[in-house]
RNA sequence: GGUCUCGUGGCCGAGUGGCUAGGCAGAGGUCUGCAAAACCUUCUACAGCGGUUCGAAUCCGCUCGAGACCUCCA
């Protein structure tokens, strides 16, 4: 099967191969740990994770690298003001690495409740310092960067003479030029569109390692290139993260790397759209942006109640990752049932027969749920093919068609791929604890005098064992193959 | 102003030049002692106006509307 995955650089859908035989290199730039994730950062790594389920998924090798930036990311674009972390860690009274570690932890806790597999190299931008020095050294032996005092600059408008600068998200360099902020008096930059590699520290700056040009601290995006070819090599498979890196942060690696090494990083450029809120993007300045135990818990105030990790996840796999998605109680409601009735149609797939002559035919809806995949990740497509089994469980289930044994294996093989290798999702409360042995035991023991209470036309009892059982989370379903029992949810 | 998306049924959300997307909600039915669940049926849309075409919601143009990026942000 082809894979094709959007590519940004070219515009279109680009049928995937790796660079190197079996081995997939996947770089995304991570979060900035100066603060707790909110939701919309999620989406991004949810997307990613995707992506790097489904390259497993196609038996490629894969180094996935994703990066926690903790230093440099500068408040504004002035060059001379704080970078996050100080700025946080004098208003938390914390030292800046407590900043670090905090939400760093923070963030794993998160993508862990969403289910995320981790990356294989998740390096720092401290533990790195060295190698943005390198390649910082590099861009300032070709010609294409300038101190000035003890700040290095990256040339745009020199690098543009040979190169394409803003091809990522197609623009030219003479409307940048026009549409960018004035310089303002005190700046020292030459150039209007120019970017600092690293940035003299202040005397009050917590932060800083010595350099060649005095002491300082690196710049954003000379972070993600010297990580991605440390781990990665000059050029590799795809470069992923949010949209909104495209044209500054994604932008400028690119040129960084050109100039270093005279080679693109990336083959593949891929991009997530944003979470919005009421039709707005998701952004901490906007006062919009959900923290994920926000969500859980139903603790903010634009929603009516929690919703669980998986059920958002499902929620953002129905639609395609390069679409924005928007935030709606309705929409969270609507997810979170057809999660719960996709986990029981699961539930039910070990106890279906088969029959010798069956009818039902999984392999058109196989098929087509992989060919959705293979086309850019369609997800919202292989769901729907997901839904048509569903169905067809619930119909082999209540005896309204029949499966063989070949087709039955086929649906339970696909199903248990598709929702949990692929989608990433997982039915809550797993059975598995120590308690289920007995629970098993006594609920098969009331179901029994249930039986007999309904068999001599008891109802009140039944009702009553029945309604008990409700009170403590337990829901009863009468079929016509006997009582069900599950934890209702909370 | 520049770059670029998008406007789909009550809601969410795919897709596409002619063939039921899917989920949720609603309505009717089957099943059941009742309930729940499940199943079946149903409601059948593509912002507006022109154009191309045998045929367009899908291609083209215009109009209206929404959003993103261009400045830190996933």
């Amino acid at each position: 099967m082809t894979f094709k995955l959007y590519n940004t650089l070219t515009r279109e859908k680009e049928i995937f191969l790796p660079l190197h035989g079996n081995l997939v290199g996947l770089y995304v730039c991570g979060p900035t740990v100066y603060s707790d994730v909110h939701l919309g950062n999620c989406r991004t790594f949810i997307s990613f994770d995707l992506l790097y389920r489904y390259l497993l998924f196609l038996g490629y090798k894969v180094r996935y690298v994703r990066n926690i930036t903790d230093a440099g990311h500068l408040e504004g674009d002035r060059d001379e003001g704080d970078d996050k972390f100080s700025k946080k860690a004098r208003l938390e009274q914390l030292e800046p690495m407590e900043i670090v570690q905090r939400y760093t932890l923070g963030f794993h806790k998160v993508m862990s409740q969403f289910n995320t597999l981790p990356p294989s190299i998740e390096p720092t931008a401290t533990g790195h310092i060295l190698e943005q020095i390198e390649m910082t050294k590099r861009i300032l032996e070709k010609g294409l960067a300038y101190e000035v005092d003890g700040t290095v600059y990256f040339d745009v408008e020199r690098y543009a003479q040979t190169q394409d600068y803003g091809t990522l998200t197609n623009r030219k360099l003479e409307d940048m030029l026009s549409n960018t902020r004035e310089l303002s008096g005190q700046d020292e930059k030459r150039g209007r569109l120019d970017f600092a590699l690293w940035i003299k520290a202040k005397p009050e700056h917590i932060m800083r390692w010595p350099s060649p040009w005095g002491e300082g601290f690196p710049g954003w995006h000379i972070e993600c290139s010297a990580m991605s070819q440390k781990y990665l090599g000059e050029t590799f498979d795809i470069h992923g993260g949010g949209m909104d890196l495209a044209a500054t942060h994604h932008t400028n690696e690119i040129a960084q790397s050109q100039a270093c090494h005279s080679t693109a990083p990336a083959r593949f450029w891929v991009h997530t759209n944003m979470l919005t809120v009421n039709g707005q993007r998701m952004g901490k300045s906007l006062g919009n942006a959900f923290l994920p135990h926000e969500l859980f818990e139903g603790s903010h105030p634009l929603l009516d109640k929690g919703y669980s990790p998986m059920a958002v996840r499902f929620f953002m796999l129905q639609t395609h990752y390069r679409s924005t998605l928007d935030f709606s109680n309705d929409a969270l409601q609507a997810s979170e049932k057809g999660f719960e009735r996709l986990i029981n149609a699961i539930r039910l797939l070990p106890r279906l027969q088969p029959q010798e002559h069956g009818a039902a035919e999984v392999q058109p809806l196989m098929e087509a749920c992989y060919a959705a995949m293979a086309d850019d990740l369609n997800t919202p497509i292989a769901l729907a093919q997901v839904f048509l089994g569903v169905k067809l469980i619930n119909q082999i289930a209540s005896g309204e068609t029949t499966i063989n044994s070949a087709n039955l294996l086929m649906l339970i093989e696909w199903m248990n791929q598709t929702v949990f290798h692929l989608f990433g999702l997982q039915a809550e409360q797993e059975s598995g604890s120590p308690d289920d042995t007995l629970a098993e035991g006594l609920m098969k023991l009331i179901l029994e005098l249930r039986k007999t209470a309904k068999e001599q036309r008891d109802f009140a009892t039944a009702d009553t064992i029945r309604n008990h059982l409700n009170e403590l989370g337990v829901l009863l379903k009468d079929t016509k193959e006997g009582t069900t029992w599950e934890r209702s949810k909370s």
